[in-house]
RNA sequence: GCUGUUGUAGCUCAGUGGUAGAGCACUCCCUUGGUAAGGGAGAGGUCGAGAGUUCAAUCCUCUCCAACAGCACCA
């Protein structure tokens, strides 16, 4: 005698075991029909379950969030028998629902490309059409083994091999398409509506291994209505314009090209774009008591092997000789990390503990071959430049470094304009250098600096720095990927491999914990980022060029530099645009261009000396004294950092 | 690195088995115009690289390079 207690808290009862089809019946025609699946004591579960005992229950209906996952599930599902009908051979392996969509692996000798959507889209269409419902069984574990096996799945037949004992192995049906999964499904493929797209196809490695078998994975999106899905679309042309490639093309920021792959061309606006960044950084660094050090690009392959990197990280390292014949056998390497460097400046003297905790900074140059599938943009290149720095301390002072680590690096991004950071906390690597009884040193010494700190992070097992743990500080860019710019690991390996020590209070020798640490990780991925974050639109600061003073008649020229020089000498990155074009052309230029603001003169404005402004990409323009507007723009143009 | 897609003028892109086209940008001329593209003329490309098929290849085939999407990698 079930009694079913629903959200609003009422109570139903029912003389033995009913499904959700015949509750959601039984309190009204509307929510039968609206119910798509129920959620029983916190665990979703199709409709058509039936519950036996005293249960909470909500039902799913089109609005809850529950229901768009599961409309791209049962999606995935679709695709799977359209392309099983459509291309008999291919074997299916698993298809979950993700963020704004799905995908599902098969397994074909030739893989899917683009051309085949349509026709894949099509039978789907016929499939939901056809409203099959979707239907539960449990099977013995063997029996789905032998079933799946006979039909040539082996994908299917390992994944059930694998599930643990305590599984219970549930198969779906829809009409007379068979397959293993967890569920829970909605009432049938119907339910998943007609707001659906294949989006791209991509190999992608069976159980995410590069050794398995390369799959063919075809994506796809899927909403409740074609409304939700038009906009979604619309968002993602939205975010394509805001890509770092394709507005540092527009505004000449950068350029990359196939003589230095992974290296970037920096232009005169892109470089003066860095070195603002980079000159903020360096105030900041100076404030938070940093020294400032720089640190050989080719050091001897001995340091490399004595660090560990030699073992480690050799396939990511661009290692050089020299043609003559005396140095033939010199190895040198092109450094990757800095650390091993600062190192050997601290090991220079006889270090104190009064010393400690010594911050250790350098914009180093960084260069790691990278596989030419994660080159990406400005972001994941070869060659690059690390704000980085190594804080070397005692281990009672690494929760104390973690904080003001963590206060400085919030400040900072603030300062850019990112309010929001992730932070994930990365743990021992299979690959790695030092003992089990290190690792859980320092990953305890982490922690606990977390927990002082207040820094809320999620696990990312395995994901360590070779020679210790690491919290990465992650940043999204315009299309939603994650990408790792802060940093902060803690090293008990390095020091001792390269024999730093000091000397402490008691006059023994001790050996310090090494901090790495970055904010902007490297300047390359953090510009990028930035670049999609403002779409291009830089606060005032940080904009390349941050006046255009533009003539409307060529008599108006002189006074026109006049300004400019002005402008410039308040410090104020302007330039002159003095072109036989019309007032009408210039405003549509400089807007392309994303010029913060527009400086006008015409022939009145010489005669009295004032500038009209006018902030891109607006329409409203102000007179002012060309004294008063440089005052104002040299004061809104003032870093934040450097603010009264 | 793997799978798929792409590579034509500085940029964005069209196009064809018979050695190429547009718009913008560029150069020159006219125009001095008051806040979202003034007018005219001109110049510019061994169609990513190499090899093959063919009477003939930018187009078809193969190899390589690079970019893009995803996977794997990511200190």
């Amino acid at each position: 005698m079930p009694a079913i207690t629903l959200p609003d808290g009422s109570i139903r009862q029912f003389d033995g075991a009913v499904t959700g089809t015949t509750i959601a019946a039984a309190i009204g025609p509307g929510l039968a029909k609206a119910a798509l699946a129920m959620e029983v004591d916190g665990k979703l579960r199709d409709l058509s379950a039936s519950i036996s005992q005293d249960a909470k229950l909500r039902f799913i209906t089109r609005r809850d969030p529950e229901a768009l996952e599961m409309i791209r599930h049962d999606c995935a599902h679709v695709l799977a028998e359209a392309v099983q009908a459509l291309y008999p051979g291919t074997q299916v392996t698993i298809g979950p629902s993700i963020e704004n969509g799905f995908y599902y692996d098969f397994a074909r000798n030739d893989p899917f490309t683009p051309d085949h959507f349509a026709k894949i889209e099509a039978k789907m269409r016929e499939i939901i059409a056809r409203n099959d419902a979707f239907l539960r069984e449990e099977w013995e574990r063997e029996d789905a083994i032998r079933f799946f096996t006979e039909k040539g799945e082996r994908y299917k037949a390992e994944l059930i091999q694998d599930l643990p004992k305590s599984e219970i192995i549930s198969i779906y049906k829809q009409g007379a398409w068979t397959d293993l999964c967890r569920g829970p499904h909605m009432r049938g493929t119907g339910d998943i509506g007609t707001a659906f797209k294949l989006m791209k196809v991509a190999g992608a490695y069976w159980r995410g291994d590069h050794r398995n078998a390369m799959l063919s994975r075809i994506y796809g999106t899927a909403w409740r209505d074609q409304k939700e899905l038009d906009a979604y679309l619309l968002q993602l042309e939205e975010a394509e314009k805001r890509d770092h490639r394709k507005i540092g093309k527009e505004m000449g920021l950068f350029h990359l090209q196939d003589e230095a792959v992974g290296s970037v061309f920096w232009h005169p606006k892109g470089w003066r774009l860095y070195r603002t960044v980079e000159a903020y950084m360096r105030r900041r660094l100076d404030i938070a008591e940093y020294q400032e050090v720089k640190t050989p690009q080719l050091v001897d392959r001995k340091l490399w092997e004595a660090s560990g990197h030699w073992e480690k990280f050799r396939e990511n390292m661009f290692v050089a000789r020299v043609e003559d014949e005396d140095e033939k056998d010199r190895v040198l390497a092109l450094k990757p990390m800095n650390c091993p460097c600062h190192v050997q400046i601290f090991n220079q003297g006889l270090r104190s503990y009064r010393e400690l905790p010594l911050r250790m900074a350098e914009f180093g140059a960084c260069h790691r071959y990278e596989p030419s599938g994660a080159l990406h943009g400005i972001m994941r290149v070869r060659s690059f430049v690390q704000d980085d720095a190594h804080i070397f301390c005692a281990e009672e002072q690494i929760a104390d470094e973690t904080v003001r680590f963590v206060a400085l690096l919030s400040s900072i991004y603030r300062d850019f304009g990112f309010t929001e950071f992730r932070v994930k906390f990365s743990d021992r690597p299979a690959r790695r250098a030092g003992t089990d009884a290190v690792w859980d040193q320092a990953e305890g010494a982490l922690k606990d600096a977390c927990r002082i700190a207040g820094v809320e992070y999620e696990l990312n097992p395995g994901e360590g720095a070779f020679y210790g743990p690491k919290l990465e500080f992650v940043l999204r860019d315009a299309i939603g990927r994650d990408w790792q710019c802060g940093t902060l690991q803690v090293d008990f390996v390095l020091p001792e491999r390269l024999d730093a020590e000091y000397v402490a209070e008691d006059g023994a020798r001790r050996r310090p914990v090494m901090l790495h640490r970055a904010i902007l990780g490297s300047f390359e991925r953090f510009l990028g980022i930035l670049i999609e974050e403002h779409a291009g639109r830089f606060p005032l600061w940080l904009a390349p060029v941050q006046v255009v003073v533009a003539t409307i008649v060529d008599e108006a020229a002189p006074f026109a530099r006049q300004a400019a020089a002005a402008l410039q000498k308040a410090g104020v990155a302007v330039s002159l645009d003095l072109r036989n074009e019309k007032i009408n052309r210039k405003v549509v230029d400089h807007i392309d261009q994303r010029v913060p603001v527009l400086a006008v003169i015409g022939r009145r404005e010489a005669e009295e000396g004032t500038i009209v402004l006018r902030r891109l990409p607006g329409r409203d323009q102000e007179t002012l004294k060309l004294a008063d507007a440089v005052a104002l723009l040299a004061a809104e143009a003032t870093p934040p950092d450097l603010r009264g």
